[in-house]
DNA sequence: TAGCACACGTGATCC
DNA sequence: TGGATCACGTGTGCT
């Protein structure tokens, strides 16, 4: 039992290339089918090897479309090393890992905040919408407890900075990285958002 | 020409059950091989047949990495909807594109904030590492040009901030969303700054 | 029942 | 050359 036909089947060079002049064949194949009749209902013995022939489009149509799925997470992942299948699917997994660390990573570093001596949703209202948030900033299964100080008109005066960085991020949303004096503080809340800064400070 | 032999195989009822089933198979797979002989090198010919047993071992591990691969896959990918080989890399790739959007997004309100007012690296020197950003912040092509702003040891006095939310993302990283009165402001630099909070500030 | 999803063996290609 | 990869048709189980 060999292959039924293989006609003027011509090998490329590599599965992306062939995939890609794999559609043109399908068409081809149902023109030849229609043609000549292989496989017909109307045909002798038409029931079992009408299934038979079904099952091979399926089939068929079920390789493509794994074949292009995977195409597709190859355009997505950046960094690709080598075309193979196995090792598409391997950079794609390393590179959702490294997301997933750095997500964990800032999750471990919010829990240990949250442990410290901070007082959570002091504030009591919460501007942001979860969805808008950058993704590495949401948890994938709760919700965020975020930290929020709110001080009611109190003032942070006489703040030394002596370094600032700020990119916008949308949403009322500032990313700001500061170095500031230990030393010349008045507000107690400022104290603890302006310590952790300290901690990893190269001005002391 | 049918399989060579299907004794004694037992299906399950679905391919990751298969695939764990599959580790054990291939051993007494091998087994069986050793012992019947089937497939040896000192059998008659010889060398036709014995690249061809190769060929099958080598296609049997070369489908077992692949859906092992497969499974990692979606073992890394939240809210996987189906357990189709199709839909697992389909829903990998919707997940790995959410995580593009996200940060184009950034990227693309980090652009609209250089073609405004701002100067860019007015400091002039770098702390961070590029490579210890989270990803989302960083670019994949080239570098990014990190908004700078250098005091140089000048002081931003009598700020009125009316809220405050400080997480603390490491490499001497806050995120701080802040929100502060449109008056008051005695630095200059410090307006630059602050000007982009007040532009979506529900205070003004 | 028909249809879908899978693993398997096999021949061909490329390096 | 041989080892690795691929597409294909086929048999089978599950729904």
């Amino acid at each position: 039992m060999e292959p039924i036909e293989n006609i003027g089947e011509e090998y490329q060079n590599y599965w992306e290339t062939k995939m890609f002049l794999q559609n043109e064949e399908l068409d081809s194949w149902a023109i030849d089918e229609a043609f000549s009749g292989y496989y017909d209902s109307s045909s002798p013995d038409g029931a079992a090897s009408s299934a038979a022939s079904k099952n091979i489009v399926s089939e068929r149509n079920r390789r493509k479309k794994l074949n292009e799925r995977l195409f597709a997470l190859r355009a997505v992942v950046p960094n690709i090393s080598k075309m193979d299948k196995a090792s598409i699917i391997k950079d794609a997994i390393d590179y959702i890992q490294e997301l997933h660390d750095q997500e964990r990573k800032i999750q471990a570093e919010l829990t240990e905040l949250e442990s410290g001596k901070m007082k959570k949703n002091q504030g009591g209202f919460d501007v942001y919408d979860h969805q808008e948030l950058p993704v590495l900033l949401r948890s994938k299964k709760k919700k965020i407890d975020y930290q929020f100080y709110d001080f009611g008109g109190s003032k942070i005066s006489a703040i030394e900075l002596l370094e600032l960085r700020v990119n916008y991020m949308g949403e009322n949303t500032l990313l700001v990285s500061l170095t500031c004096n230990k030393e010349n503080r008045h507000d107690g809340e400022t104290l603890r958002g302006l310590r952790i800064s300290g901690t990893q400070n190269y001005y002391s």
